[in-house]
Parts: structure tokens; sequence; C-alpha cells
DNA sequence: TGCAACAGTTAACAAAAGATAATTAACGTT
DNA sequence: AACGTTAATTATCTTTTGTTAACTGTTGCA
């Protein structure tokens, strides 16, 4: 299930997680690929998943009431996804979970994952610090919301996270910027048309 | 420090907490008041202090390059407020934490606190349990800029905290919306003036 | 090869928001 | 009671975005 490249790699990434832990954490997951196009986790969905990517994206995206979708948030490798309304409110997933590409991921059960957690120190301080991770990244996000323009958050998202825009049609990457895709091809055209000073 | 009542009220504020571990807690902070209009944390202080609002209100702003400022985050009685970027970023804070109100707070050193979260489980599961709502409140707020138009999530505002408008003026209201004071109050007239059909 | 499906761009118009400034209203202070 | 300060509203104009629909381009598949 793990080459020795892999654990490796993940020893890295999970900083300051011992082998034993490692295993006691990948041990609970199960693999699960999801196709291009297909769904992770439904909308409406109750049980409470924990994914992590091993390869592949995954937008979650919501159908408003005029019909058309609005992605929330992309997730990509090496990173946790899970529907928040179900593993932290205990509520229906109002959103639907979508992989954009071929994808792999780990999966466990947040319920059963909890105990193993807080009977392991070292695990329970390393989701203190994903979950002060996610905190951040979720604040930092609300902040552009509020003092930056479109423009100004598509500028930041290509500085931030160029790759992305190989990976996900721009149709989802402005939804995600809070603005329809028509705006958002006018914002790179007016970029294109100003000289670069 | 604490009258009996307090003591009742704050069981159960800090659900699950025994009275031992609250005093434990409350015996590492230290009372500070501030004036309405006075500063809590300036612009680019680097203390990492944690305060929890007793009375009063304090707001998060920031001045943008155009010199109007804008505000990110409103926290009132019984809420913990600190910089997240001193507390989690360890950078120096980019937001000033102003006080609109009189202001009581205790307030906690974040460094100190952490040690002694550690070595008390149930505390330690506290913070966990309030860092799992300021993480769904914020994806809660950014799922407001994504789906919502301003119109929508000033009448969210509105039914969700009608309370503030009565201790904030509008314009901070504004910004914390992601729009200008004008704006706002154009959309006031807006609906003022639609018949509630 | 041809065609259906879909992403991206463009156009045209309506609606909303930003910027700036003037006006009105509310409040506290001297 | 008059004044100064500040918030809120209103007006005017510019810019941007939303909406809808047409058009272009690409890709994959029959």
């Amino acid at each position: 299930m793990l080459s020795t490249e892999d654990i490796q790699f993940y020893l890295g990434i999970f900083k300051g997680l011992s082998l034993g832990d490692l295993y006691e954490l990948f041990n609970m997951a199960q693999v699960k690929r999801i196709p291009a196009g297909g769904i992770y986790i439904e909308q409406g969905a109750t049980s409470k998943k924990l994914g992590f990517i091993r390869k592949g994206l995954i937008r979650a995206y919501r159908i408003k009431d005029n019909g058309d979708d609005v992605t929330l948030m992309l997730r990509w490798e090496n990173q946790f996804i899970a529907s928040h309304d179900t593993v932290i409110l205990s509520q229906p997933s109002r959103f639907t979970y979508q992989a954009l590409e071929d994808t792999t991921l780990m999966e466990m059960d947040y319920g059963r994952m909890e105990n193993i957690l807080d009977s392991n120190p070292k695990l329970s301080s390393y989701r203190n610090v994903i979950l002060l991770r996610m905190l951040s990244e979720a604040l930092e996000r609300m902040e552009s919301f509020v003092l930056l323009t479109p423009e100004e958050r598509y500028l930041q998202l290509l500085t931030e996270k160029p790759n992305i825009f190989n990976r996900v049609p721009n149709k989802h990457l402005a939804t995600l910027l809070g603005i329809t895709p028509v705006s958002l091809s006018r914002i790179r055209k007016r970029i294109s048309q100003t000289p670069k000073r």
C-alpha cells in the first residue's frame, strides 16, 4: 500500500510523527479511486468521511437556485478533504465534492479516527496543526474578499497558485473568486491589454 | 475577580470544564479595560495575546493604501479575540484591534497558555472545540462571499446578528460585508422601498 | 471526417458598485 | 444656543459586473 519512498515522503509531510504513528494513521484508511468527473461526496450525504488526497484534484460546489454551479473550494495532492458540514456541524453536506481529475485518496471514518487521535497525543497535536492551518487559510481567503477587488483576487491566485490554472477550467476559478466566468474573461483581457509598464 | 454568578455563567459557556479547569484558565488571565475608541492590539505588534471579552466590542481593521479603513472582524461578549497573525502565523499583526465600546477582557499570554492546555486534556479538547467553531465560522463567511450578493449578505447579517446594528456604525458593517458605506446606504434604501409582499 | 459537447471569448444592454462631493442629521461640547 | 465633529444619505458620474446570447475554438467520439 505504501512504498518505502512513500513512507519517507509522508514522514516529511506529517512532521513530528513517528513511523508507528504514520502506520496507525494509514492503517485505518482505505484507498479509494474516483475517475475524473466522478463524485466523492454527494450533496445531502451525512457520513463523516475524511479523505487524504494522494493524487488528483477535487472541487466542492453547489448549485444555486438559478441553476448555475458555484465552486467553493479546491483540494489537491497531500491535502485533507472532508465535508465540513458533516464533520464539524454534523449536518447533511450542502455541497457536492467532485473529482476534476482521476483521483486517488485515502479514506478514513472521522468518528473512528477521533478515538484514535484522542489516545495518541502526537496525532492529536498534529490534528491541531492541521486545524490551525485550515483556519488560517480560511481567514486569509475571507480577507481577500474584503480587502481586494475581483481583479486583485485573480492576480493573487495567479501568483500564489499558478499551477491550478493548468488543472481547473477557468469557469470554476471564476466562481471560486466570487465572480462570473464572463467577468473573469474580461478581467483577463483587461490585464493582457495593459502593457506591463 | 469572579462572582459566584459569574462562575455559574462561565461553567455554562465553557461546557465540559470543571470548576478547577475554569480556575486554571482564569488564573493565568489579567483583567484589562479598554475605553471606547482605544486600541487593544496595534498593527505590527508581535506579542501573542489571547483575550476573552467579558463586556464590550472589538473590531479588527486595516488601513488600505488609498487611506480608507476596512473592518475584517467583530468580536463581542464571551468570545475570544486574538491576532491570528501573531498567534497562528507568528508574524507581526497586519491588523489593528480597536474597542468600539468600553471593553473589559481577560487577557492571557498564548505561549504560557499552550503549556497549560497541553497538560490538561479537558482544556485542550476544549481548545479543539473552539478551533472548530472558529473554522466553521470562517468557512461560512467565505461561502457568503461566493454564494451571495452584497444585498443578500446584508440581509443575512441583519437576520443573524440584528443586535450589532445598534452597536456598530454602518460604515464598519459595510466594509465587513465587502462593500463601501455609500453602497450599503443604497442597498438599505432599495430594500426599504421594496414593499414587503 | 464530421459532429456534438463544452470552454472561452465577445457583444450588447441592464443593474449594481466605486469614487467624489455636497447635503442632511445626530450628538456632544463649549 | 451655537458650533464642530462625524455618520448617513443623496446626487452625479465612471467603472465594473451580471445577464443573455451569439460566436469561436478545441476535443473526443461516432
